[in-house]
DNA sequence: CTATTGAGTGGCTAGTCACTCACTGATGTG
DNA sequence: CACATCAGTGAGTGACTAGCCACTCAATAG
């Protein structure tokens, strides 16, 4: 049992899907090849294609388990924050979801979601996916709605600035953007 | 010269950004081949090749007429406001331009841009495009840091509740998101 | 009328990619 | 051991695309 060569199919689907993650963060849904994921898996790219039954789907699973990361990780963060009124829940996960971003694979692919979106199952997944993030931050929380618009929407700056490398950018109007933004360093 | 057949170079390059911008909106940078631009502006795939030294190019110059478009918006915007406060530039500002992305198409292509910011030359104009609107913002508006990154902020937002057609859909989420959130009609 | 330039095209090529299929070998079970 | 099942692969296919080249024909200059 120790001595097992293969793995199951199931632990192989996980593995899959985190390798997927880091792929298309690279070049999004379009550039990325099967063949790409397989060689990060370090499995044939034949075998990606008979555990998920098209490219899309594996998008789709990758994309679902970066919302459940995202979740998980605001969940840690409400149950760190100091007292439980509605400003410190919110100040804690946004602290958390920065630091959970700080290697920028769940940002990149949620942009490049936003950009694959004419295809439906992928829409349907990204709606679903920030529903349940306004939904979740609203509930644990206890903000009012404005708060939570400000919450979602700074978060999308974030991602602009992200992608755009504010962050390293030294001039006024990157300063005037990024201040006051939380964001771990990128490199390890 | 009422019956020239032929256009001038010039006049086709511009055709040709405009069909670019309608077409790269629809599917982003990978998915739109040159032949679909070509279509669109009515001539040979080829002699878009010709007037645009890659598809790279090409979508870098339907890009820059994007941020154009925003700025002439804006700059209008601007103008019209009631008295010359910050806030009622800023104002007049975002309801310009939530005017002008009616149609989607300057909206979606940023979207798409974002994506393919794995380009250098397309990364630097999105770069160069958030800039340069940040920079004319904060100088046409007079308002401070803290204002015009809530105003960016607030475009990046509107950005996603456009692609995940958040204004159509009947839930308390969406209600929360789109609070206040200014858009024209989608549809003619 | 002739020559030259430049607009515009059809067809090709070389390469890529998602997906399939027949196959091999590992694993566990009676 | 015999056998069924399942992990995993190599080789291939059909479809598609960016870029290129040789060519046609309109417009204009001399």
């Amino acid at each position: 049992m120790a001595e097992r060569v293969l793995s199951t199919a199931e632990e192989r689907r996980g593995a899959v899907v985190s390798s997927a993650i880091a792929t298309f963060a690279q070049g999004g849904f379009h550039t990325v090849t099967i063949a790409e994921v397989a060689k990060h898996a370090g499995i044939s790219p034949a075998y990606v294609s008979k555990l998920f039954s098209s490219k899309t789907q594996l998008f789709v699973a990758a994309l679902e388990e970066c919302y459940r990361r995202i979740l998980d990780a605001l969940e840690r963060g409400a149950e760190a924050s100091e007292d439980g009124s509605p400003e410190s829940v919110l100040h804690a996960m946004g602290g958390a979801y920065a630091e959970l971003i700080a290697d920028r694979d769940l940002l990149t692919i949620q942009v490049h979601a936003q950009s694959a979106m004419a295809d439906p199952a992928i829409a349907r997944t990204v709606r679903g996916g920030i529903a349940e993030i306004t939904e979740y931050v609203a509930a644990r929380s206890r903000a009012d709605g404005p708060a939570i618009q400000h919450f979602i929407a700074f978060g999308q700056l974030c991602h602009l600035l992200t992608a755009i490398d504010a962050f390293e950018v030294d001039a006024e109007w990157a300063a005037m953007l990024t201040a006051g933004i939380r964001h771990a360093a990128p490199k390890s």
